[in-house]
DNA sequence: CACTTGACCTGTCCGC
DNA sequence: TGCGGACAGGTCAAGT
């Protein structure tokens, strides 16, 4: 369940940890669906590269390559990137990791490096890929041509947030805020956080939202989403970052998984878990009473 | 076109 | 204990 905060707790990691390393070999467990690229073509353009940035857009990250290709990686709901140091350059795998001895049975791709330490794709469910691009043609995907602001841009304002999710007026607020094309990277746990936080029931049609309450509502996104980064994101299950280590966030949660536990705001009422827009979704009956 | 639902996967949990 | 089925939820294709 990677979000923007996760998928930005990853990129920071991996941006200390990676960048400046050079490629050595490439192991590909699950052709084509994890990964599609030819090895003819990753031993071309791939090996003796030198990693020269790590970028986030939305719930995608690019690790960029000195040989102007670039890895094109979403992690989907169980995809995990991690790097696994080597000793004798005194970074070695974390002993507070969740994870174990890899390459395990969910690894989907090995990154080696020169200096002998590895960066590992994992992804239990395979709803993940790692795409090989060349550069110029990253931008010319469909996902990031039609995707929408990043949220936590200056530029994304209320204003611009409201013109943009007027245009899901009949839907419901929380099918908007997850519609990608609208703005990047909410899923679901920062969208339920972010309508209790605005006091808005997720069922809501947008067009019965005001613009005020709009306006509230960004300003919990932007809360949320800044909190979440700044915790390392939220672990439920296979959420790790770049070293293999959990987020927090899910412990400053104040209705994502805590269905029969108090609502903060209102003590002797607790959350309840209902279905929106297809999605497990949790709120408070007394902060967000439920449309007719 | 706007919107909703099912498919893609696998591990886990619950009820019988 | 074993087993079937529901569930988890990001995105896209197919359906209404």
């Amino acid at each position: 369940m990677p979000e923007l905060p996760e998928v930005e707790t990853v990129r920071r990691g991996l941006e200390r940890l990676i960048v400046g390393r050079s490629i050595k070999t490439v192991m590909v467990y699950d052709s084509p669906k994890s990964f599609p690229n030819t090895q003819a073509d990753v031993e071309q353009f791939v090996y003796g590269a030198t990693i020269v940035a790590v970028r986030r857009r939305a719930k995608v990250l690019l690790i960029e390559l000195s040989t102007n290709y670039t890895f094109v990686t979403h992690l989907k709901m169980t995809g995990q990137l991690v790097y696994v140091g080597n000793e004798r350059f005194g970074a070695g795998h974390p002993t507070d990791s969740l994870i174990g001895s890899l390459p395990d049975r969910s690894t989907r791709v090995a990154m080696a490096f020169d200096d002998g330490t590895t960066l590992f794709f994992n992804d239990q469910r395979k709803f993940g890929w790692m795409k090989l691009y060349p550069a110029p043609e990253v931008m010319n995907i469909d996902f990031m041509q039609k995707v929408g602001p990043e949220p936590l841009d200056d530029s994304f304002t209320a204003k611009v947030f409201i013109s943009r999710i007027r245009h899901r007026n009949n839907t419901t607020i929380k099918a908007a805020i997850l519609d990608q094309t609208v703005l990047a990277g909410v899923g679901n746990i920062y969208a339920d956080e972010s309508l209790w936080g605005a006091k808005i029931h997720p069922s809501t049609r947008v067009k019965n939202v005001s613009d005020e309450q709009l306006s509230t509502l960004l300003v919990e996104l932007k809360y949320v989403l800044n909190l979440a980064i700044e915790k390392g994101g939220s672990t439920d299950k296979n959420y790790v970052n770049a070293e293999g280590k959990r987020g927090s966030y899910i412990d400053f949660a104040r209705v994502f998984r805590r269905e029969g536990k108090e609502c903060p705001r209102h003590p002797g009422t607790v959350i309840i878990k209902t279905r929106v827009a297809g999605r497990g979704t949790h709120t408070c009956p007394i902060c967000q009473p439920a449309p007719l």
